[in-house]
DNA sequence: CTGTTAGCGCCTTCAA
DNA sequence: TTGAAGGCGCTAACAG
C-alpha cells in the first residue's frame, strides 16, 4: 500500500482524508457532517478512510470557522476537595454534558488571583460561559467578563457589582428553621460556629440564627459566636472554648459540616449533654449517637440549576433577558432523635 | 470617539487592536509575546488599547496555528461524586495547572459508551493528553487512541491490550496487611465485602486477602465471600447476611469504604462484637466506637502523579520512552482499638 | 452531486 | 523596528 506522504503526523487531517479517498476536503467535511446531498458510495468511501485513519475532526478548527461556540463551559470554584463542590461540578457536568458542551474545572484554593488568572484564560480559550463560585467579594474581574459578553453564572453567592444569573442556598431560612428546632427544645443560650465572615453563605447563616433568637425574644450572646475555623480541628477547638466558659451554652448551632463536625468532637470529649444543630448534611451524621438537627441540601441540584440557567442563557442567543436567581430549599433532617418513635 | 465599525462583536481581534492602535496585526502580537523589538513607545501603545478593549488572544486560534498543544489535559472519571475521583481530579490539576495546562473533565457514570464518547470527543477537540479511569476492561478506544499518538495515563487499573503510562494503588499490599491484622488478632473465620469481581481494583483486594489467608494457613470459606455491593445499603445488607450464617464470620474485611460502613451499620445492627477492617478511609471513621483498621492512601497523590506521568510525557516530545508505572503506597491507619494506649 | 474560493484569528517567514 | 503574505484545519458561499 503506497503511502502519500509521511507517517508520523500527529493526527490526520481533512485533507489526508480527502486525498485518500480520491475527493476534495469539502465532501469529506460534507460527509462528516452527514449532508444528504453527497452519493452513498462517495460517502461510504470516505467513511472507510476516516475509520482506517482514525480520524477526528478537529473541533478547535471547526468552532474557529463557525464563529465562536467552543462548546467549552467553564467552572471555577474554590476547592474541588470538598465533597460540595465536586458535588457541584457532577451536576453542572451532568445538565452541560446532556447539550453537547463539555465541563472545564478550574480549582481556585481559595486565591483571589487565581481566580482573575483562570477567568481570564476561560475567556482567552472562548469557552461559551462560566459557571463561578467566587473566591471573594471583589468580582470585578467577573463584572468585566460579564460586560464583554461572556455569559457568566454565579453560584453559591450573588454577583456582586454586576448582574448575572445566580443559584444559591436558602442559607437564611435553613439556619434560622434549624435554629427555631433548638429554641422550641427549649433552648436559649446557644452557640454559633461559623465561617470567617466576608463568606457570603457564612454571613446569611448567622443573619438566619440571630433572626431565629430575635423572633423567640432570647438575648443573643456576642460570647456565644465564633467565626473563622475552617477545619474540624480548628472547629473542636473553638467548641470546646465555648463549652468551657463559666456559663456554657446548651446548645450549639454550626453554619457547615466542618463546624458540626468539630463541635460534635468537642462535645463527645466534654461529656457534656449538649445540643447540637447544624448546616450541611454528610455521611454517618447517624451514627454519632447524639441527637442532630441539619438542614441539608442537594448540592448537585445547586449544580444541575446552574448548568440550568447558563444552557438557557446561551440559548437565548446572547438575548439580554433580565438575570434570574434561583434558589435551592434546605430540608430539615433529624438524627438520632430518641423523641422519634 | 468615532468607532471604526460595528459594536456588538462578542469579542475584539487582533485586529480591532491594531486598528485602534494604527500599527499591524503583527505589531500587536508580537506585543503580547513580549517580543523585544518592539519600540517601547509602541508597545505602550498597544498595551493601552488592550487593556481598554479588555482584549484576549483567542487561544484557540493560537493552537490551531501553532500545530498543536491546546493546553488542554482530559481526565475521565467514572463518578466525581465519589470523594476518591474528586480529590484525583484535584491532584490532577494541581500539578497540571502548574505548567500551564488546565483540566477537562467528564464523568462516565461507570458507562463504557460513554467513556468512549467522552475520549473521542477530547481527541476531537485535541487535548494534549488524556489521564483516565477506565470503566471497564475493554479499553480498545484508549488502545487506539494512544496508537495515534495521544499520550495516555491509566489510574487506579493498568492499562489493557496496550502500553501506557499508569499510576496504581497498592490494593494487593494493602489488602493482605490488613487482613494480616485480623489474622493476628486470632480470627480465622473472615468474611469479605467487596466490588463486583470485574473491577481490577476490587479482584487485587480479594486477591490480597485471599493470600494473607493461604499464609496463614486458613482455610477460605467461599461462603464468606460476598462480592458486588456498590452502595452501602447492599454492603449492609450483604453484611447482615454472613453475620445471619449458622457459623458467622467473626470478622469481616471489606475492600471500599462503601462496604466498610455498610457493615458497620449490620454490625452494630446485629449487636455482635465482629472485628472490622478494610480498604480506604473515610471521615468520622474514629468515632464509630468499634475497633477499626484501614488500608489507607493519598488519592491526591495518585491524582498528582498521574498529572507528572502525563507531564513528563508530553516534555519527552512524544519521545516513546518506555512506559511507566508507579504505585501509591498504603498505609494502616486504626482506630478505636482500645488496645492501644 | 462535487469542487473551488475565501477566510475564521493567529503567527512564522520573509521583505522593507 | 515594522509590515505583507501565506497557511494551520475547517466550512459557508458560490460555482459547475
Amino acid at each position: 500500500m503506497p503511502g502519500t506522504r509521511g507517517a508520523k503526523d500527529p493526527q490526520p487531517t481533512l485533507r489526508d482524508v480527502a486525498q485518500r479517498a480520491h475527493v476534495s476536503a469539502m465532501t469529506v467535511s460534507r460527509v462528516l457532517r452527514d449532508d444528504p446531498k453527497v452519493l452513498p458510495d462517495t460517502a461510504a468511501r470516505v467513511r472507510a478512510v476516516v475509520a482506517e485513519l482514525g480520524y477526528h475532526r478537529n473541533e478547535m478548527a471547526r468552532s474557529l470557522r463557525l464563529g465562536s461556540s467552543t462548546g467549552l463551559v467553564g467552572l471555577v470554584v474554590t476547592n474541588l476537595a470538598n465533597p460540595f463542590y465536586s458535588r457541584l461540578a457532577l451536576g453542572v457536568d451532568a445538565v452541560v454534558a446532556g447539550h453537547g458542551l463539555k465541563t472545564v474545572i478550574g480549582n481556585t484554593g481559595h486565591d483571589l488571583d487565581s481566580e482573575r488568572g483562570l477567568v481570564a484564560d476561560l475567556i482567552a480559550r472562548r469557552v461559551d460561559g462560566i459557571i463561578v463560585v467566587p473566591a471573594d467579594d471583589d468580582q470585578r474581574h467577573l463584572a468585566a467578563a460579564a460586560g464583554k459578553g461572556v455569559p457568566i453564572v454565579v453560584a453559591s453567592r450573588p454577583p456582586n457589582g454586576f448582574t448575572a444569573d445566580c443559584v444559591l442556598v436558602d442559607d437564611y431560612g435553613g439556619s434560622r428553621t434549624a435554629t427555631r428546632q433548638l429554641l422550641d427544645a427549649g433552648h436559649s443560650r446557644i452557640g454559633f460556629l461559623g465561617s470567617p465572615p466576608p463568606v457570603y453563605t457564612g454571613a446569611e447563616r448567622l443573619r438566619g440564627f440571630t433572626d431565629a433568637l430575635v423572633d423567640a425574644g432570647v438575648e443573643r450572646e456576642p460570647g456565644y459566636v465564633r467565626l473563622g475555623q475552617q477545619q474540624t480541628s480548628e472547629a473542636s477547638r473553638a467548641a470546646a472554648e465555648l463549652l468551657a466558659l463559666p456559663e456554657p451554652p446548651t446548645a450549639l448551632f454550626c453554619s457547615n459540616n466542618r463546624n458540626t463536625i468539630g463541635a460534635f468532637r468537642a462535645i463527645r470529649g466534654a461529656g457534656t449533654t449538649t445540643a447540637l444543630a447544624g448546616f450541611d448534611d454528610f455521611e454517618l451524621a447517624d451514627v454519632l449517637g447524639l441527637p442532630l438537627v441539619i438542614a441539608a441540601y442537594d448540592s448537585d441540584e445547586l449544580g444541575r440549576e446552574a448548568g440550568r440557567l447558563l444552557v438557557d442563557r446561551l440559548g437565548e442567543a446572547r438575548a439580554r433577558g433580565t438575570a434570574r436567581r434561583v434558589v435551592v430549599p434546605t430540608t430539615l433532617v433529624r438524627y438520632g432523635d430518641p423523641g422519634e418513635p
